[in-house]
RNA sequence: GUGGAUGUAGCUCAGCUGGUUAGAGUAUCGGUUUGUGGUUCCGAGGGUCGUGGGUUCGAGUCCCAUCUUCCACCCCA
């Protein structure tokens, strides 16, 4: 028999990770709550159709397809051995009618059209739930991950890019990361990049390229619009870009030059310097934000505010991202609403607090008194265990009559603070002996006294 | 999807130019005289050397394929 694994890019999680990742997962609920988003669930797997086109060419082929089964497949196969000139785009969607979810963003997107008339708009919602990505692992990379969500949907009010902005520096303040960069970003800014070289339908071309300026420098970004195409007079106007410096106010000046010949463009500098001035009013915990006019992002939904989260100096990619999309839920039938929303990657999260060492212990996380087991009678402790657990204490008896060394050997492997050594004499006299696994001192105590040392320690 | 590296006990690794029953540390289990752990000492179990082929009298060691993990690209959380 083969040995036991399982696929690439996929984890098991033993408890003490549970509990590590659930640390993660509450702190990053706690503030949604706060901010006033609800929870939601979708489903893991959407219609196929659904999540197709939604991420562009790349993203299309990283959705993870669920075969057809039984006399649907055969059907499928048969079409598709009598069909010529098949793609395999088109083959898949002949083949699989169904897909894991690839984001929260989309499946949300569709529920909120197809539940349109029991919701009451402006929707905010938080999700947190796996995603699925049948992409290549890497360090911080993985094929099964965490996504928690929140979007605000049906306004379109510069209030939520703050809000967010507030949300990123307050969950990643409550984790205790240092050095926190929030990169904001404006799609009309890089629509008006592209209308002012002349090159409106090569935005998708010119901004990958200039997405890698910090990555390659800017004479290979040179090389690739050149490559990509792009005229020498529009890379003469790109330029300037790249060596865009000083305060944040004194680089947006800067980009109302470059871009006074475009109204779109104009207006995304507007929209970020109201959203810039309010975030520098209220003022962040320990994050700093930042302008990145390099900042695209592959998703190809985003019209307004773009957001990456890094943190400066660690080995993993960026570890929340977001934005705004203006006509996500038009390609499902509900026109003119208006969504944005942030995503948490707690996996990644997970990686970076793991490498800077910065999960707290988690005290009493499990069992926090074993009684021990000399091998009386178990039924006539039952009431003293139900007693402790009435009080509060997490108690649990050793459940087989093994030499006393195991049993202490298991309570130190469980860290498990407080034994209690309890017989028949014990019960009878009610006086039980305690001891601190910490610090190895035990005392004689009776129940009630034991009770209380217990709390006051736990 | 493209290119590169990697894979030996649960974990971290050793194993020289191919040569007899594959080692260490650590973890696990048991013992150290039967009601006390995290430190000592003794002992045990555990590996078809990622998997499948091939070369050879003989392969953990060479060749091919395949899978895993990691790195770069692509993309992204």
């Amino acid at each position: 028999m083969a040995k036991p694994s399982i696929p690439k890019g996929t984890r098991d999680f033993s408890p003490s990770e549970i509990l590590k990742r659930n640390y993660i997962f509450d702190t990053i609920k706690s503030s949604f709550i706060r901010f006033g988003f609800l929870p939601i669930e979708t489903p893991s797997m959407e219609k196929l159709e659904t999540l197709t086109g939604k991420y562009g060419e790349e993203g299309d082929n990283l959705i993870f397809k669920i075969l057809n089964r039984g006399a649907k497949l055969d059907k499928a196969v048969r079409k598709v051995e009598e069909t010529e000139n098949l793609t395999q785009g088109k083959i898949e969607h002949i083949l699989c009618a169904e897909a894991l979810r690839y984001d929260l963003t989309v499946p949300f997107a569709r529920y909120v059209v197809q539940h349109q008339n029991d919701i009451a708009f402006p929707f905010k919602r938080f999700q947190i739930q796996p995603v699925w990505r049948a992409d290549r692992p890497q360090k911080g990379r993985y094929r099964e991950f965490y996504q928690c969500d929140a979007d605000v949907i049906g306004s379109n009010a510069l209030l939520h890019e703050i809000e967010f902005i507030q949300l990123f520096d307050e969950v990643l303040s409550n984790l205790h990361i240092p050095k926190v960069v929030i990169k904001v970003n404006n799609r009309k800014i890089l629509s008006g990049i592209a209308e002012i070289t002349g090159e409106s339908e090569r935005i998708i071309d010119i901004t990958t390229a200039i997405d890698k300026l910090d990555k390659i420098g800017a004479e290979k970004v040179v090389e690739e619009l050149i490559q990509r195409g792009i005229g020498d007079d529009a890379i003469d106007i790109i330029k300037p870009l790249f060596d865009l410096n000083g305060s944040l106010q004194e680089i947006l000046t800067e980009m109302k030059t470059i871009l006074s010949g475009s109204e779109i463009g104009l207006k995304g500098i507007e929209e970020l310097e109201f959203v810039f001035n309010a975030v520098e009013k209220i003022g962040l915990r320990t994050a700093r934000v930042e302008f990145d006019v390099t900042l695209a992002r592959g998703l190809n939904y985003y019209t307004g505010a773009i957001f990456e989260v890094k943190v400066e100096g660690v080995s993993i990619g960026s570890i929340c991202g977001g934005g705004r999309y203006d006509d996500l839920t038009g390609i499902f039938g509900l026109k003119n609403i208006s969504g944005v929303g942030i995503s948490f990657g707690a996996d990644r999260i997970y990686d970076v607090l793991e490498e800077l060492n910065l999960f707290p212990t988690f005290k009493n996380a499990s069992t926090q008194l074993l009684i021990t087991n000399f091998g009386d009678d178990v039924v006539q402790f039952l009431p003293l265990i139900k007693q402790l657990r009435d009080a509060g204490i997490n108690t649990e008896y050793y459940p087989d009559k093994v030499k006393l060394q195991k049993q202490m050997k298991y309570a130190d492997a469980k860290a498990i603070p407080f034994v209690l050594f309890a017989g028949e004499d014990e019960i009878k006299n009610n006086t039980y002996r305690l001891k601190n696994m910490d610090t190895g001192a035990q005392t004689d105590l009776s129940f009630d006294e034991m009770i209380n040392t217990l709390k006051a320690n736990i």
